[in-house]
DNA sequence: GTCAAACTACGAGATACTTCGAACTACGAG
DNA sequence: CTCGTAGTTCGAAGTATCTCGTAGTTTGAC
């Protein structure tokens, strides 16, 4: 049930928010979970686009799914599959456009954070 | 059942979390939610500390009260009784310690969000 | 066509969050 | 002492969130 002429490369479509949709609130809501911020960092130390499942994360695949589903509907991330692999990217422009150094602080703040004595317990 | 000696001016003590208990997952949560960024965003812009009900929001008081609870729960606030009166102040000194340029990347995307066209229905 | 890999969808359980009203406490004014 | 103001506490209702396992889909390789 999809339209009959699809992309050439990709077939399956995500829904993406337009950037004049994406909320501060949600954004910050999408942040404040640990996994989800776990995988935010890890798109933002890798710089590149990252398939689901290179990150490893401590959780099942369900619910691996599920967060980077609430990062894309947020638009904290862009989703495309490329074969069988779905890859993540962050949008940086759209999020910097729209709340000027936020991702960046929050980056840093993380980062901070993760170097705090006692954070590895 | 309270310490018999207690505070001169003020009597009710408030619990708040030292500057190292801090969390950055806490902090984002507090401000995802609407009607706690419009607190904090009413402090930035009083600059000095101010009671709970000059804010006037529109929710009833019981959940003001909750609400103001958990931001000085998550350290993003200040809270001290002064007679009848609970007067708030943003915790600026530490947030801006742990998490640099975080608040006013927040205080400045919520202001701009906030301008965006369509946003005061 | 068959198979494995990567991801999704669905339902469910447990927990957490937001909101409220009603009854209560603390404080200052008179 | 009495009263009003300011805020709290205590359920409770409704909703949302996080997590999982199981079963399914899509894709590329053989």
């Amino acid at each position: 049930m999809q339209t009959p002429s699809a992309t050439a490369s990709t077939s399956r479509v995500l829904e993406h928010p337009a950037r004049e949709d994406i909320r501060l609130e949600s954004v910050l809501h999408a942040l404040s979970d640990p996994m989800r911020l776990l995988v935010v960092r890890s798109l933002a130390a890798a710089g590149t686009e990252q398939s689901c499942s290179v990150l490893d994360l401590p959780i099942s695949k369900s619910t691996t799914t599920h967060h980077f589903r609430v990062l894309r509907e947020c638009g904290v991330v862009s989703q495309i599959y490329r074969g069988t692999a779905k890859m993540n990217a962050l949008r940086r422009d759209d999020l910097e456009a729209l709340f000027p150094g936020l991702l960046d602080s929050v980056l840093t703040a993380a980062d901070r954070q993760a170097e705090r004595p006692g954070e590895d317990r």
